[in-house]
RNA sequence: GCUGGAAUAGCGCAGUCGGUAGCGCAACUGAUUCGUAAUCAGUAGGUCGAGGGUUCGAGUCCCUUUUCCAGCUCCA
C-alpha cells in the first residue's frame, strides 16, 4: 500500500506493519465521518483516530444516534469507497485553516487549531470531504476492502468529564473480508473467556446487587484464592519477608498523618465509633507504619521486609466495577521495605525479579509503565526528582523496556507498574512498585545509622498479585477456566461406570484425598459419556474412569482434559504422573 | 459519576396489537446398570429487578429507583 505521510511524501507500508494498518483504519474513519456528514450534515466532528483493533470517531449529533443507524451509513460508506475517491494532502496557514473550519462550521475542529503550535496546518480531502488531520492515510479510499461499524458510545470531548458528551462509533477494517470475519469470530471466543461469565459458571465468584464491587468467593474460588495465598508465602518467606496483619479500620487522625483523609477522602469508607471518626482502610501503608514505629530501628535491620495480605476498600465510582477486574474491596499483596538510600536500586531489582518469577510461572506476558509525578501530589521536587530516577535506574540497570506514563504516578510518590492482559487484549494494572519519601516524613520515621545518628528511612511499597481478586481474574481469562494441575479448584473427578463400582471408586477418591489431592467422584446415576460431559464442562483436569475391569484389577481409567484417554494404570503410577506434571 | 442499552424459573432464552407467562438445560421422582462430550418418562419451579402511575385489564405503556453491560472519566 502507498501512504501519504503528513509532509507530503510518499512511503510503502503493508497492513502487517503498524504504520500502514493505522494509516487503513484512519482513513476508515474519514470516509465514515464523510458518510454521516452526507446522511445527517449538521453532525459536527470532532476526531478520530486509529486504536489497536480498528478505529472510532467521535461525533456531535443532533439527533439521538444508535446502532439502528449504522446499516444506512455502511451502505453510503460503500458508496465512497466504489466511488475511489483520492485521499489528497496539502496544508493551510492558521488563517486560512480557521476560515475553511469556519465555513463548514465545525467548531471541535476550530478549537483545536486554537491548540495546535504550527504556523501549517494539515488537511486532506476525498471528494466533497476535507478533515484537518495529520495523517498519514492510504491514497485512496477503494482499498478498504472490508470494514464494519461495531459499536456506539459516550466519550467526553477531549477526555474531560466537564466537557459535553461525544458519541464515539467504533469499528473496524480489514483489506480482505476473510480478515474481517476471522477478526469478528475471535471477539466472539474471546467472549466465551470473559471471566464474569466462566467464574459464574465454574462456581468461583458472585456479584450479588446486596453487594456491587464486593465479591462473594464460592468454595472453588476459596480453594484459588488460598492456592496463590500459599504459593505467595513460600516465595515471601524465601525472600526474606516477614508477614503482618493490621486493623482493617483505623482512626481518623492517622489518615490525616498520611495524608488519606485529604488526599483520598471520597474513595474511603467511614464510620463513627464512640463520637470518633474511623476509616475502613483503602490501603495497609499507614498501618503498617504503625507496626514500623512500635520500636527503634536499626540499619543493621534493613532492608526490612514486611508484608500483609491486606483486605482494603475503596468506594470506586459505581460505573467502573467490573467483574473481579475492579472491585470495591479486594486482597492487596502489599509488602513494605524500609532501608537506607544506597540499598534502593538492590530492593527494587529484587522486587522487580520476584514479579518476573511469578507471572513467567503463570506464563504471563506483562508490559512495564513508570509512572511519574501527579498533579494532586504531596512533597518536594528534589525528592520527586530523586524517587523517579531510583525506580528509572533500576529498570535501566535491569534492561527492561518500559513506557513512561507523565503524571499518573501515585500523590505520595512515582511508580512501576506491570500490566498484564485479559481475554479481549485490555490490560490491567497488576504489580507496582512504588517510591515513598513521603510517608516516612509524615510519620516522622527514624533509624539508627552506622554513625549512631537518626536518619530517615526510605520506603517501598509493592504488590505482586496486584489484588488477588484482579489476579484471579486474569489467571481465569488467560487459561480460559482450564486451570493448570496445581491450581485447578477440582483436581481429578472419579466417575463409577455404574452403581455397582461405586465402592471401588470411592476408594480411589479417599486415596488420592489422603495424598492431599483436590478429589471428588461423579456418583450419580448416569451413563458415563454424561458424566464425563459434566467433567469436561466443569474443565477438571482429569477425569479417573472406573468399572469392571478396574475394579478386578484395581485400577483406574484415565482420562486427561486436553489429551482424552489415555488408558488404564495403577493409583501410584498415576500419583507418579500427577507429582511430574506438578500439583 | 457521565452517555447509551438491558433486567422474565438456578442457567440460557421466547413472549405479537395491553387480555391473566412459555421453551431448552439444570433440579427432583421413577425406570434403566450402561465403557470415554447429552438414556427415557414424569414432577415441581416465576409478585416478570423494586416502587409508583395510566387502564376495565400491564411482563408489555409512562415516571422514579436499583443492579448489570458497552464506552468515557477514574484506578490495583
Amino acid at each position: 500500500m502507498k501512504i501519504k505521510m503528513k509532509d507530503g511524501s510518499m512511503r510503502e507500508a503493508s497492513f502487517e506493519e503498524e504504520l500502514g494498518r493505522n494509516a487503513f483504519r484512519h482513513t476508515t474513519a474519514h470516509i465514515l465521518a464523510q458518510a454521516v456528514k452526507r446522511l445527517y450534515p449538521d453532525t459536527k466532528c470532532a476526531i478520530g483516530p486509529s486504536i489497536a483493533d480498528g478505529f472510532y470517531y467521535d461525533f456531535d449529533f443532533t439527533f439521538r444516534f444508535s446502532e439502528e443507524n449504522f446499516a444506512e451509513i455502511e451502505a453510503e460508506m460503500k458508496k465512497i469507497v466504489k466511488e475511489n475517491l483520492q485521499l489528497r494532502h496539502f496544508t493551510l496557514d492558521r488563517n486560512r485553516a480557521m476560515q475553511a473550519m469556519e465555513e463548514r462550521e465545525e467548531p471541535y475542529k476550530i478549537e483545536l487549531i486554537q491548540d495546535l503550535p504550527e504556523e501549517e496546518i494539515s488537511f486532506y480531502q476525498q471528494g466533497e470531504y476535507l478533515e484537518m488531520c495529520a495523517g498519514p492515510h492510504v491514497a485512496y479510499t477503494s482499498a478498504i476492502k472490508a470494514f464494519k461499524l461495531l459499536s456506539v458510545a459516550g466519550a467526553y470531548w477531549r477526555g474531560d468529564e466537564k466537557n459535553k458528551m461525544l458519541t464515539r462509533v467504533y469499528g473496524t477494517s480489514f483489506p480482505k473480508e476473510e480478515m474481517l470475519a476471522e477478526h469478528l469470530n475471535r471477539l466472539e471466543e474471546a467472549k466465551k473467556r470473559d471471566h464474569r461469565k466462566l467464574g459464574k459458571e465454574l462456581g468461583i465468584f458472585a456479584l450479588l446487587d446486596e453487594g456491587p464491587g464486593f465479591p462473594f468467593f464460592l468454595p472453588k474460588g476459596m480453594v484459588l484464592k488460598n492456592i496463590l495465598i500459599d504459593y505467595w508465602r513460600k516465595l515471601h518467606a524465601r525472600e526474606g519477608y516477614v508477614e503482618i496483619a493490621t486493623p482493617v479500620m483505623l482512626e481518623r487522625k492517622l489518615w490525616e498523618t498520611s495524608g488519606h483523609w485529604d488526599h483520598y477522602r471520597d474513595n474511603m469508607y467511614t464510620t463513627v465509633i464512640d463520637g470518633a471518626d474511623f476509616a475502613i482502610k483503602p490501603m495497609s501503608c499507614p498501618g503498617g507504619m504503625l507496626v514500623y514505629q512500635m520500636e527503634p530501628r536499626s540499619y543493621r535491620e534493613f532492608p526490612m521486609r514486611i508484608s500483609e495480605l491486606g483486605l482494603i476498600h475503596r468506594n470506586e465510582k459505581s460505573g467502573t466495577l467490573h467483574g473481579l477486574m475492579r472491585v470495591r474491596c479486594c486482597t492487596q499483596d502489599d509488602a513494605h521495605i524500609f532501608m537506607t538510600p544506597e540499598q534502593i536500586q538492590d530492593e527494587i531489582k529484587g522486587v522487580v525479579r520476584l514479579i518476573d518469577e511469578v507471572y513467567s510461572h503463570f506464563g504471563f506476558r506483562y508490559h512495564v509503565e513508570l509512572s511519574t509525578r501527579p498533579e494532586n501530589a504531596i512533597g518536594s521536587d528534589a525528592d520527586w526528582e530523586m524517587a523517579t530516577n531510583g525506580l528509572r535506574n533500576a529498570l535501566d540497570d535491569l534492561k527492561l523496556p518500559y513506557v513512561v506514563n507523565e503524571g499518573d504516578g501515585a500523590f505520595y510518590g512515582p511508580k512501576i507498574d506491570f500490566h498484564l492482559e485479559d481475554s479481549i487484549g485490555r490490560t490491567w494494572q497488576c504489580g507496582t512498585i512504588q517510591l515513598d519519601f513521603q510517608l516516612p516524613q509524615r510519620f516522622e520515621a527514624e533509624y539508627i545509622g552506622e554513625d549512631g545518628n537518626k536518619h530517615r528511612p526510605i520506603m517501598i511499597h509493592r504488590v505482586v498479585f496486584g489484588s488477588i481478586e484482579r489476579f484471579i481474574g486474569i489467571l481465569i481469562e488467560h487459561f480460559a477456566g482450564k486451570f493448570p494441575l496445581w491450581i485447578a479448584p477440582v483436581q481429578i473427578k472419579v466417575l463409577p461406570i455404574s452403581d455397582k463400582y461405586i465402592d471401588h471408586a470411592k476408594g480411589i477418591m479417599r486415596a488420592l484425598q489422603q495424598e492431599g489431592l483436590r478429589c471428588e467422584m461423579d456418583g450419580r446415576d448416569e451413563k458415563i459419556g454424561y458424566k464425563i460431559r459434566t467433567a469436561q464442562l466443569e474443565k477438571i483436569p482429569y477425569m479417573l474412569i472406573v468399572g469392571e475391569k478396574e475394579t478386578e484389577t484395581d485400577s483406574v481409567s484415565v482420562r486427561k482434559r486436553e489429551e482424552g484417554d489415555l488408558g488404564r494404570m495403577g493409583v501410584s503410577q498415576l500419583l507418579d504422573m500427577l507429582r511430574a506434571e506438578g500439583i
